[in-house]
RNA sequence: CGCGGGGUAGAGCAGUUGGCAGCUCGCCAGGCCCAUAACCUGGAGGUCGUCGGUUCAAGUCCGACCCCCGCAACCA
């Protein structure tokens, strides 16, 4: 793995969600790992804003509306985005701003970018008979239908549109995208999508329709000098990600934050993300200063990953059949951190995945409780009765080399660690970094594990104390380690393992992560406290 | 010719540039006793979907075929 020099800056997104119902395992899915790896970077120094919102002028939430008997629109979309901020709350996410696309400052980034797209001359009006799919909230051509349907929703009537639109000339962008992705290939991840998306440009991807009349839709933002238009809801729905970093309304700001640089999205939407939102900016940018960058280039995200979708055992997720996860029911049996846990081991990131109960159940006694916590509970147990209730007392560096003819490699082995769990994370793929935390040859928990038995502190007890100190010690210090790694995919229990290692939490983490890193930095002579289980076995 | 994903040990998955088939769980047998009936060791278990091709060598490259999954509504 090559170490990258990543920008000291880290801006990641999550899509905005529909809200015409509320957050299930799916969406809940997206936002773990976003926090995840917001919480890594936040751990590595970077600055790092971690925004989330919700997505409200779309039809469908006035359908949604409509269906719950709620006349005020507004209304319905407050309580909803209430819902939405306070299930994050519960799960722990810590997103830095939540955007909602009725705001103020949403209408006014959305403002200024179309009229800087519209100065770059891309806009046109033309009159069209097309065939609308309400499912994807987009028009079809010929080309994309199948029988005369959407291929993605048979079962929608296409609505025959015929009325004078506003354009958008994607199609003068399509030697730009394909270069884009030639010469960025990070951009599009994982690497098994991008030539889907490289034959849509080629053989798809035409103009965009960016607007509908305002008497056949009742949401939605005015066209700027047109009140008989209403914008296209995904247009304006990109806009979000520059509009909660004050893209129209702090350019200053803007310019902190602006690119990206990760848009963490599902795989459903990947055209809209790759194709229609750079061309968009490259668009704007021809315009608006503040989208190019010194050498005069677009700014576009860094990165676009869409990850895959769930079935649950097995089964597609879904209402009739009664499925759908809420992860606020799951909480109710596992601690949150579990679940994060689980989420992003289980499911190779970017791949498809199945939620298991079973799974989940086999995940927190194995990984969890008998390897993990397990390990950390019998290095403590064994210094406190070895040692007074204390870390060994002795110079940290002695034990830095793990004794002879062991598979654990000691301060080495969890500096190759750490350099390839810092690798992963570089590359969002946290699934492989807590692979490598568990399995890491010579360095992970189950290989510590083994240290246990290969050197057999207890009985070294009774035989040479300097040696047990230097074994128990070099455990103690590697938890302290693994909690750090852990930190950001299950931050309550790597605070559990700090404290549990007699270490002051919040003392601890103002540490900056070189010195979290470095071998010895927990304090030989510090009292460890009772330990607690910290995955009891579950009935 | 709608789009996409996938077929590798009982289950779930890794397999980078082709070079002795791996990981986790489960199962069987031992060991240990510090620990959450946890931990460690050993073992059984695979003709890598099928058929062809390229090659000294193919899970890995090429071709054909078979099968499975997702794409109405909820929805990342």
């Amino acid at each position: 793995m090559t170490e990258k020099n990543m920008d000291k800056k880290f801006f990641v997104t999550t899509p905005i969600y529909y809200i015409n119902d509320r957050p299930h395992i799916g969406s809940a899915y997206t936002t773990v790992v976003a926090d995840a790896l917001a919480r890594a970077h936040r751990l590595r120094g970077d600055e790092t804003f971690f925004l989330t919102g919700t997505d409200e002028n779309s039809q469908k939430n006035v359908e949604a509306a409509e269906k719950a008997g709620e006349k005020d629109l507004q209304k319905y979309l407050d309580n909803m985005a209430a819902i939405w901020q306070s299930t994050w709350k519960t799960l722990g996410i810590s997103y830095d701003d939540f955007i909602r696309t009725t705001e103020e400052r949403h209408l006014k980034a959305v403002e200024r970018f179309w009229k800087a797209v519209d100065a770059s001359g891309d806009i046109y009006k033309d009159t069209y008979e097309r065939e609308y799919c309400t499912g994807c909230e987009e028009f079809k051509t010929a080309a994309e239908l199948v029988d005369g349907k959407c291929p993605l929703h048979p079962n929608r009537e296409l609505e025959i549109v015929s009325e004078e639109n506003y354009f958008f000339r994607a199609s003068n962008y399509r030697d730009d995208l394909l270069k884009l992705y030639h010469e960025k290939q990070e951009f599009v991840q994982p690497v098994s999508r991008q030539n889907e998306i490289r034959n849509y440009v080629k053989q798809a991807m035409g103009d965009f329709s960016i607007s509908r009349e305002s008497k056949k839709i009742s949401c939605g933002i005015p066209v700027p000098g047109d009140d008989t238009q209403r914008i296209y809801v995904w247009f304006d729905a990109l806009i979000n990600y520059m509009s909660a970093v004050g893209y129209g309304t702090d350019d200053k700001l803007f310019k902190k934050w602006w690119p990206a640089s990760l848009h963490l999205i599902g795989k459903d939407i990947i055209k809209f993300h790759c194709a229609l939102w750079p061309a968009m900016i490259m668009s704007a940018a021809k315009s608006d200063e503040l989208l190019r960058d010194e050498n005069n280039n677009a700014l576009l995200p860094e990165r676009v990953f869409a990850h895959g979708f769930f079935t649950v055992d097995g089964q597609k997720m879904s209402k009739s059949l009664g499925n759908v996860v809420d992860p606020l029911e799951l909480i109710k049996e596992y601690p949150f951190d579990v679940i994060r846990y689980f989420l992003l081991r289980e499911i190779p990131f970017g791949e498809d995945g199945d939620f298991s109960e079973k799974r989940l159940a086999g995940r927190y006694s194995s990984d969890l409780g008998n390897t993990l916590g397990n390990l950390l509970n019998r290095a403590v147990s064994m210094s406190r009765k070895y040692f007074d209730n204390k870390v060994p007392t002795l110079n940290a560096d002695d034990a830095k080399v793990a004794l002879a003819n062991t598979t654990w490699a000691g301060a080495e082995g969890l500096e190759t660690l750490w350099q390839s769990v810092d690798a992963y994370i570089n590359n969002a793929r946290l699934d492989l970094a807590l692979e490598a935390i568990w399995t890491g040859e010579g360095s992970g928990l189950i290989a510590a594990n083994k240290y246990v038995e290969e050197t057999k502190p207890f009985k070294l007890a009774k035989e040479d104390m300097e040696k047990c100190g230097l074994v128990l010690y070099s455990l103690l210090e590697s938890c302290r380690h693994y909690a750090w790694m852990l930190q950001p995919v299950m931050p309550d229990i790597a605070k559990q393992i700090i404290e549990q290692l007699g270490q002051d939490y919040a003392v601890e983490s103002k540490k900056n992560f070189k010195e979290l890193k470095a071998w010895g930095g927990l304090k030989p002579v510090s009292s460890l406290p009772e330990p607690k289980i910290l995955f009891p076995k579950m009935l």
